[in-house]
DNA sequence: GTCTATAACATGATAGAC
DNA sequence: GTCTATCATGTTATAGAC
């Protein structure tokens, strides 16, 4: 079920690239990451990257797989520690919290995956698009779990959520007021209440 | 009170210039975009650029403020334009439905604002900042106007609603099944259902 | 206002020593 | 596995003709 593959035995300086890289990705975006900065902050010449990766493209490519592929075993590894009787609405809740401390807590794969998927070239965009569209699966049988019966755009829901997500990398801190639990608890509320969920008020206001 | 300032009168290149990068921005980001692809798609050559701009920095920069100046003014008509007997939520929903056509109707500008803003050289983020906060800062009050008694968080609600307008930008084509209308009727529901609106229950489900 | 030519430098990538 | 060149090309920006 898992999407993860081989790892483990990992040659030291391939993750120590990948690290920085994501790092870097992150921060100033993959064009404006040059080779020659990822090489200096893995502690590295330029030419070194080359026994590792074959290209600038490759290493963004591994790092956008990793990204997804981090996430959908945080979202897996939840899935499995519920108890049985917990209501959708509290599962949904530890999977909002668990994905953004995948976005801000562990390593930099999966935000990077946020701000650099975009602007990646297509070839490296489209090879992670499989995973991807898998793990937003998930999301979305959650929800319907959630809301069997609203009539609400569930795909549309999901879109919104996710993005809400996502967006947070743009404002939060974590050494701020808030916590990632208050941004989980609103996004939590603001998802669950507008599908009529103990909200029992089909329409709105006119 | 409009953030705009003197416009009219500009310079045919110049206009050209920012229109044609604004769409290589948001498509391919600042970085991977060469002044030789902005001159070319303007229709000239890389150095007569520089009889208009004296940066490629300084291009963006033109291009974040007028993203942002653009937006605010679409903000303030609209609010303009309201029938004084408007429910708040109606008025939310009309400006909701505004910046979507902001970002998705109406030049690149503002839709390049928010795809490029964050990998932008510190000093040309800089400038923008103080107008874009003034225009997240409407969106409180039209917010607080929503909801005035509201206990929920308001503006971690405002990022969460305009982070998830936003992040339509990755999602959503104009050719699609979904309208922007749509769009904006369950991102304004998402948000009012959430603040307890005519949803009289306060706490939530344990 | 736009052109051509070019300076000055950064880039991704390769080859071969160690 | 990492180093030191080095290649070929692309980059922003400038200078001066028209």
């Amino acid at each position: 079920m898992s999407l993860a593959s081989d790892t483990d035995h990992e040659p030291i300086g391939r993750v120590r690239i990948l690290d920085e890289a994501a790092q870097l990705f992150l921060r100033h975006g993959y064009a404006a990451t040059s080779l020659r900065d990822i090489a200096s902050s893995s502690g590295m010449q330029a030419g070194s990257v080359y026994y590792h990766f074959g290209s600038k493209d490759e290493i963004l490519e591994e790092i956008l797989r990793r990204g997804i592929v981090a996430v959908d075993d945080v979202f897996l590894t939840v899935a499995a520690s519920h108890s049985a009787e917990l209501t959708p609405v509290e599962r949904l809740r530890r999977h909002v919290r668990a994905h953004l401390a995948a976005l801000f807590e562990h390593g930099a794969y999966t935000a990077a995956h946020v701000t650099v998927f975009h602007s990646a070239p297509p070839s490296v965009r489209a090879a992670s698009i499989p995973v991807r569209d898998a793990y937003e699966q998930r999301w979305q049988t959650l929800l319907r779990e959630v809301a069997p019966y609203t009539d609400a755009d569930l795909t549309l829901v999901r879109l919104l959520l996710l993005g809400a997500m996502s967006s947070a990398l743009e404002w939060f801190t974590p050494t701020g007021a808030r916590t990632l639990d208050d941004v989980a608890d609103t996004i939590v509320r603001q998802t669950v209440s507008g599908l009529g969920i103990a909200n029992p008020r089909p329409g709105r206001t006119p």
